[in-house]
DNA sequence: TCTGTATGCCGATCTTAATTTCCAAAAGGG
DNA sequence: CCCTTTTGGAAATTAAGATCGGCATACAGA
C-alpha cells in the first residue's frame, strides 16, 4: 500500500489535465507555490504530533511529495520548524501591537488585547500549538524567539500598567508577564471547552479580571 | 576522552575500601538507595537538557553506573521520566492544597497559594522545568497528568472565586485557569530575573493583582 | 518542429544516534 | 567454597534525518 498512486507518470507522456486528483503525487509546481504547500503540510503534521513526533517522511507524504523535494526547500527539519514559528510569531506580534494601538484608552486597550489573543488561539490553523506548546523549547533559537515575543508583549502591557499605576519598571514588568500568562493559559483552556462559552464572552471575562486587577493598583496593600 | 575513569575495575580485584571516591563507579547499593540515586541523576540530566536532549548514557554516567543498572530499575526512559513527573506533581499538589486549607479567609488564601507557587518554582532541584517546560507534552500520559494537576488547582481556585463572586461554574473555572496561568508564567519570569526582586515581594505583587481582580467581581462590567 | 538546457522530482540508500539487551566477570552471603 | 545477585563492556536494534544519482518535463531558440 505504499505505491498505490504512481500510474500517472509511468503511463506515457500524455499531460492531460494539469491538475491532479487529490491523493496523487503533485505535478510540477513553481518554487514559491511548492514552498507554501510544504509549509502548510509541515504545519499540519507539527501541530498534530509536535516537533519530535513529526517525521519528515510524514510531512513529505502529507504534501504528496518525496523527501528530497522537502530538502530542496528546507535544509533541515529544524529550519522548517523555525520558518513556521517565525511566521506565526510575526503575525501574532502584529495582532498584539495592533490591538494596543487601536485606542488610547487603557481600559479598552486591555480589552482589545485580550480579544486579539483569544482570536489567535482560536484561529483554525492551530498555530498556537506550534508557538505555545512547542516541544523544542530547549533549542536556543526557539526559546530566544519566544522570549523576544514575550518580552515585546509583556513590555507593552507593562507600559500600560506603569502609566496607570506609577509602579516601578521592574514590578510593572512582572505584572505584565503575569497578565500575558493569564491570557495564554486561559485562552488555551477556553479553546478546549469551546462551544460552552462564546469567544467574546470569555475574553471579556478575562479582560475584566485583568483590568480590575491593575487599574489604580495600590502601591501598598 | 570517553573512558577516562575506568581504571578501578581493570586494575586487579583489590576491593580496598567499600566506598569509592567521587567520580568512580559506585559500590553495591541496596535497591532503594540505588533507585533514589538514579532518580536524582535523571532529575539533573532531564532538567539540564530536557527529555529529548537527555541520553540514558549520560544519566547512567552521572550516577556513576552502567546502563544495564539503570534498566534494572526503570523499564524505559519514558517510565523514568514519568516517575519523576509524578513525584513532583504530587508534592506540588500537596503544597497547593495545603496553602488553600491554611486559612478560611479567601484573601489570605490567594496570598498563600501564590507564595507556595513561587516557592515551588524557586526550589533548587528546578523541578518546575520538568513539570512546566516539558518537551514530552505530546505524550498522552504526560499531558493527562499535567491536565489532572491543572484541573485540581484551577478548580480549587474556581471554588474560591465562585464563593466570592457568585459567578457560574463555567466562568469561575475560566478565571481559575487564568489565575493559575498568571502564577506559573510570572513565577518563571521572576526566577530568571532573580536577585532583583525578593520572593515574597514578587508573589505578593501577583497576589494583590489577582485578589483585586477577583474580589467582589461584578457580573456586569 | 527539433534540440539543448535548466528545473523539478523520485526511489533507494546512507548515516548517525540513542535506546535496549546479552553475557561474562566480580562481589558478597551462607 | 559455592551460589546468587549485581555490574559493566560491547553489541543489537531501530528509527529518523539527510543524501545520491538518474529520469522526466517545460521551455527557449534555431
Amino acid at each position: 500500500m505504499v505505491h498505490e498512486a504512481r500510474a500517472d507518470r509511468a503511463s506515457g507522456g500524455e499531460p492531460a489535465a494539469p491538475q491532479r486528483t487529490a491523493g496523487q503525487r503533485s505535478a510540477r509546481l513553481p518554487r514559491d507555490e511548492r514552498r507554501a504547500q510544504l509549509l502548510a503540510a509541515a504545519q499540519e503534521v507539527f501541530v498534530a504530533n509536535g516537533y519530535h513526533g513529526a517525521a519528515m517522511d510524514e510531512i513529505a507524504e502529507t504534501a504528496h511529495v518525496s523527501k528530497p523535494v522537502l530538502y530542496q526547500h528546507f535544509p533541515s527539519k529544524r529550519e522548517l520548524y523555525l520558518a513556521l514559528l517565525d511566521s506565526h510569531l510575526a503575525s501574532l506580534t502584529d495582532l498584539m501591537l495592533g490591538a494596543l494601538s487601536s485606542t488610547t484608552d487603557n481600559d479598552e486597550r486591555v480589552q482589545a488585547v485580550m480579544r486579539a489573543y483569544y482570536r489567535f488561539i482560536a484561529s483554525d490553523d492551530q498555530a498556537h500549538r506550534l508557538v505555545f506548546e512547542s516541544d523544542l523549547i530547549n533549542d536556543p533559537d526557539v526559546s530566544s524567539r519566544l522570549e523576544t515575543f514575550n518580552k515585546t508583549f509583556a513590555d507593552a502591557v507593562a507600559r500600560v500598567i506603569a502609566e496607570d499605576t506609577k509602579l516601578p519598571q521592574l514590578e510593572a514588568q512582572l505584572l505584565g508577564r503575569g497578565l500575558a500568562g493569564m491570557a495564554q493559559v486561559s485562552a488555551r483552556y477556553w479553546l478546549e471547552t469551546d462551544g460552552n462559552l462564546d469567544l467574546d464572552v470569555a475574553s471579556d471575562l478575562i479582560y475584566r479580571l485583568a483590568w480590575r486587577g491593575i487599574s489604580r493598583f495600590p502601591k501598598e496593600s
